[in-house]
DNA sequence: AGAAAATGAAAGTAAGCACTTGCATTTTGG
DNA sequence: CCAAAATGCAAGTGCTTACTTTCATTTTCT
């Protein structure tokens, strides 16, 4: 680990590695203070309870990306152009919070559904590219169809590589998902294409 | 649950219902007799221990489902025909086997690849994508392009709509999960063609 | 109906868990 | 440089967990 952070940095970023590969329950608050290299009643000192470790690392390092922001400005309204970028840029993000990807996936039991990010990122996505999709239509760019249902056809796509990407390294293949993924986007831009 | 079950069976459905939605760690032994009515004594008398059970659960309701033999039947060599069919395929045996799929995802960190079945069904549905592909593009029916991309594309495509259907029911849409398949499904028909 | 097998009920055990306390040691900042 | 704050260390607390044992009760099967 990183020798500079912070006491409190060290507990969270050795929480958000555990509690990403085995889940809430499974990981105990002794193996966290090692991972961490601090003393467990550090963490105590630190953050109280477990659960706050816990809530703390949520906190911390959910993916608070204005999906605006960085999609809107990297448009050109080009179909092909645009696709490959909002793919590159979706990837880039969930990589960015693996860990969190990771944890959400296991806990979404346990998590208030409000606290929960995947509740307001992709839905925001999916608003975001159904308007993308209806002002291409407009263009004459994209095939006249439910710009709702493009949108949503095109989120599959990619949260199918990264989750593909998750489950197993390589399992499907060892060329890397990146190309696999273009090939994806690539046959979909001919089906979206007018 | 069903009364008819046997005691031990009456543990296992419990127990993979738990299991999925809590992880392996999260569940106790307690719980799962609670949610089987019966004695916790009784788990112990049946499986000796947690962790049996847990393994017992995964040989009982992984999926064994030989993909050759429910995929070949349906092919009928029409692209649309055939992959509206497949992807139906893949959501039906993906559902079937929710529960498990949920718990594979939850542990698959603490389990050997070797009993992970999601190494070798991904493996062998791409082989036989693969293949499929392949005799369509010699009879012109697909495009020219790499028949492995292809297939992985496509399971790309299904593999994110069962998990958005998995991460949550609604997040993205109330319309039904089929009905934005199918639609991507048509896209990338479209893009597949000659 | 009656023996054998399966289950339940109650109590207990040993280990591991989250969390606490008291005190010594180190690190930090004015 | 020195006091205050942060951390380490050792021990311990009470609770929960997986699992056991004993014995009474029910179910099953012939």
């Amino acid at each position: 680990m990183h020798p500079k952070l912070s006491t409190g940095d060290k507990i969270l970023y050795a929480s958000a590695d555990l509690f990403s590969k085995y889940g809430y329950k499974a990981v105990t608050t002794k193996q966290i203070a090692a991972a961490a290299s601090v003393n467990e009643v550090t963490l105590f000192r630190h953050f109280g309870t477990k659960k706050n470790i816990f809530e703390e690392t949520l906190n911390k390092f959910v993916f608070k990306d204005g999906v605006r922001k960085i999609f809107e400005e990297g448009i050109v309204w080009d179909l092909e152009k645009d696709l490959f970028f909002m793919s590159k840029a979706y990837n880039k993000i969930m990589d960015k919070n693996r860990k969190m990807f990771l944890i959400l996936i296991k806990e979404f039991n346990i998590l208030e559904s409000s606290k929960n990010p995947f509740i307001k990122f992709p839905r925001k996505l999916k608003e975001f590219l159904t308007e993308y999709f209806l002002e291409m239509q407009k263009g004459g760019k994209v095939r006249k169809d439910n710009p709702e249902a493009q949108a949503v056809s095109f989120l599959l796509v990619n949260l199918g590589a990264l989750m593909s990407g998750i489950i197993a390294n390589n399992i499907l293949t060892e060329i890397s998902f990146e190309d696999y993924l273009s090939h994806a986007v690539a046959i979909f831009i001919r089906g979206l294409k007018p």
